[in-house]
DNA sequence: CTTGACTCTAGACCATGGTCCAGACTTTAG
DNA sequence: CTAAAGTCTGGACCATGGTCTAGAGTCAAG
């Protein structure tokens, strides 16, 4: 079992020392202990929590989000877990669909802009300034 | 032509007045006159205006990102702006392919998650956790 | 033992995107 | 005309997620 400093947690992880710092302010990832001297001691536990948040985060939970997470997995709530997922799954699956209409609109515009000419003549310019529906 | 003031402008388009507010300090919306007192007013183009901003930010554009699209709109060189629809076109791209991968990381997990039993057996839980390379 | 690297705390600061407030003035309905 | 509702400005304040600094103390190698 490593015992780790602040710093070699941080290199460890991924992440800035201050980060560290500042998820420990927000509840996020404690010490296991102190040295006498105030200083911070890690062990595996903690680089693997730190790691998850990291992931987490990768994967677009919010730090509220992971701190429940992480209060899910000391209940052992396994069906809390997988709802929490499934409802960031939709919101990315909704998300991405957005985009898509975004993209086609887009693309659409850029093959039908002959890139030359009159800005009256411009389908992109055009489009901007479309009625909209409230 | 509908001569709005900022009460009803942000009304209409689904926003605070404050919000109107503030994107007018940070140049994504001016009134099209002041009245006399002071009293700003609004006509169509603005609130055709303010509703493309409102729907590009639930797209997850910055307001930076949204000057840049609304300033395609006073650009006089076609090319440009189909310059800038195309650099638009391929960031839209990009995002999406990144909540894709994201996306399917979710899946995974979902789909291999029992949804009950210990958070051992938590496949989501276990994958947060995982122990790979930073 | 000394020196350089590391860590401590508290608090300031940053960007983003608002939100709210006070105190004064304007407009509008009755 | 009066009162209520709306708007004005400037500045303070909020949450999120950090990032940086100062000044002091600690640890580890030579």
């Amino acid at each position: 079992m490593s015992n780790l400093g602040i710093g070699q947690l941080a290199k460890r992880a991924g992440v800035a020392i201050d980060t560290v710092r500042y998820y420990e302010r927000n509840n996020l990832l404690s010490p296991s202990t102190r040295l006498a001297s105030g200083y911070r001691r890690y062990g595996d536990a903690e680089l693997k929590r730190l790691r998850f948040i990291r992931r987490a985060k990768a994967l677009g939970f919010t730090l509220e989000d992971i701190r429940g997470l992480l209060s899910l997995s000391n209940e052992r709530s396994v069906a809390k877990v997988k709802q929490a997922a499934e409802a960031k799954l939709a919101d990315v699956e909704h998300r991405i669909e957005e985009l898509e209409r975004i993209r086609d609109g887009l693309r659409t515009l850029v093959k039908a802009c002959p890139g030359h000419g009159r800005a009256e003549a411009c389908p992109i310019l055009n489009s901007l300034n479309a009625e909209d529906v409230p």
